[in-house]
DNA sequence: ATGGGTGCAAATCCTTTGCATCTGC
DNA sequence: GCAGATGCAAAGGATTTGCACCCAT
């Protein structure tokens, strides 16, 4: 779909979601355009993500074991770094390098056409690892 | 959580995503697990998924733009290619190589210790490449 | 007055939960 | 008889939709 001119609830959705470092749910899409536009609704909310991830504003991510969507307002191609214990998503700041060959191959031979592709790394962020070696102090006392 | 005894519920299930070939969801697993245990429910379906995941028998997927789960078979690492007009999803046959130290880096800078990693391919399928063409040729007769 | 955008509430879809029942030991 | 598993129906949470209203053209 092409993109259209962003009336003014659009234009201020698209701002949230750009500027969030979080790649946000719609619940806090909808928390945080409240504050400049108090009247607006959780359903245009929906409404607007779904139009802007049409138009190519945005994004919408899925993540493993979460039940809602997310919004990334980076459109060029790049991975993410998600935390497995409490969700944290971020985009990866260096470039993960893989050979175009490669993913041709893979593509070939899974019978798609390739268009583009994500990667994304899984692990422990640095606020869970310290709480997990908490609770290990308090499984094991003395 | 560790892995314990499957019951003959639990075994039917794990046996349909296991030799399922396209990732079933949760609706898909109950009708083909009705035809060898036609009293199971559907409650003790997602009961039972929810399970084998946390004893990792199976994966639980979520895919950009689908609101359900998926459920894979395989538990070693692996990559998947998606169709984006159809959904289809198939692990890729051939392994993607990328460098241990580059997803290193990486995870060190997203500020996550890394576990393990995905590669998502998206593009069209044979079958959605050929449905294209068709509507394209409609789109202009003559 | 007309059409698109909007808020609100109701509906929908996937998934989970409460509870009474059933099963194997 | 008891503990765990199960079916069924109801509840829950995220998202979508119906509809009346509002605003700019």
């Amino acid at each position: 779909m092409v993109k259209s001119m962003l009336n003014e609830n659009a234009q201020a959705i698209f701002d949230v979601v750009r500027g969030a470092s979080n790649h946000p749910t719609a619940l806090e899409v909808y928390e945080a355009v409240k504050q400049q536009r108090p009247r607006i609704g959780l359903a245009s909310i929906y409404r607007i993500l779904h139009n802007l991830v049409e138009q190519e504003y945005i994004h919408e991510l899925r993540i493993d074991g979460e039940d809602f969507s997310r919004y990334d307002g980076r459109i060029e191609r790049h991975d993410h770094a998600i935390c497995r214990s409490c969700g944290r998503l971020v985009d990866l700041p260096v470039e993960i390098t893989l050979s175009q060959q490669n993913l041709q191959e893979a593509a070939l031979a899974a019978g798609i056409r390739l268009e583009t592709h994500e990667v994304r790394i899984y692990g422990l962020c640095a606020q869970c690892q310290k709480e997990q070696q908490n609770k290990t102090k308090l499984d094991t006392p003395k």
